[in-house]
DNA sequence: TTTTAATACTACCAAAAGGTATTAATATAT
DNA sequence: ATATATTAATACCTTTTGGTAGTATTAAAA
C-alpha cells in the first residue's frame, strides 16, 4: 500500500523511535538510521512535533522525543493529522455507492484500516 | 484513507459496476453516474481493461463490462495492478524496522488491508 | 457504404507532492 | 561572551500524478 511517502516516512520515524523509547533523537541521527532525505526529514519532524506526536527541543543536544500522550495514539490518528481532517474516514472521496442508491460494497474493506494496532 | 485518486476512482468504478452486474456500461454513462472527469475516466477504463478487470468492446453500442475472472478479485489485486508491482505487500517502502534489528511494530496494521472483502 | 457512437492512443498541460537550499532562531558548553 | 550543534521557517526547484486535447480506430446501424 502506498498512502504516500510522507505518511510512510512518518510511520517509519515513529516506529523506529518506539523501539528506543524515551530516548531523544536528533534529526541527523534519524537520517542516518532511517535513510530519509535530511531536509525533508527535518520538516516532517517539525510537523510531527507541531501536531503533538513528538516534543522538540532546540539548541545544542536538542532533538525530538515522544510526547507524553503518544501512548494512546494509533496509526489512523497519525495519518489523519498529517493528511488533514479525517483522511481515514473520508477514505474514498465521493464514493459512488454513497451517491447512488445501492449499498456500498467496497467500503467495508476500509473499515479494517481504522482499527490498526496501537503504536 | 487516500491511496490516491486513481485508485479511488478505480474502486468507485468497479464498485458501481458491481451493483449492475453483467450490464455493459459506456464511459459516458459512467461519467454521468460517477462524476469522474470524462477523459481521465476513459483512460482509467482502458487501463482496467488492459489489466483484465474489465472487457472493452469498441464501436457503436460498445462499452465496458466485467471480465469473467473478476469474481475472485479483491481490492488488493486491483491496487497492485494499478500501482505496479506489489504495492500492497511493499506497503511501507524501506520500512525502518525491516532494516534495523528490532521487530516491526507497525507493519502488522497493514496486514488487514491485504484481506479486504471480495468485490 | 456512409454515418455515428463508441474505445484507443499519444502528447501535452496543470497541480500537488517530494525534495533542496538558505537563513534565522535557540540553547548548551566552553 | 562566543562558538557550536541543534531546530524553525521560508522560498524554491523537481518529479509525479491528475486532467485535457486531438486524432485514429473500431463496429453497429441506417
Amino acid at each position: 500500500m502506498i498512502p504516500n511517502k510522507t505518511v510512510a516516512y512518518a510511520l517509519t520515524i515513529l516506529g523506529f523511535m518506539a523501539t528506543r523509547n524515551e530516548a531523544m533523537c536528533s534529526a541527523e541521527y534519524l537520517h542516518q538510521q532511517l535513510n530519509i532525505p535530511r531536509r525533508y526529514l527535518r520538516r516532517l519532524l517539525t510537523d510531527l512535533a507541531s501536531h503533538g506526536f513528538l516534543k522538540s527541543s532546540s539548541g545544542r543536544n536538542g532533538g525530538f522525543i515522544f510526547a507524553q500522550d503518544l501512548k494512546g495514539t494509533n496509526l489512523a490518528m497519525v495519518i489523519n493529522k498529517l493528511e488533514g481532517s479525517d483522511a481515514i474516514n473520508n477514505c474514498i472521496p465521493s464514493f459512488s455507492c454513497c451517491i447512488v442508491d445501492k449499498p456500498c460494497i467496497i467500503v467495508h474493506g476500509w473499515k479494517h484500516v481504522q482499527r490498526w494496532s496501537k503504536l
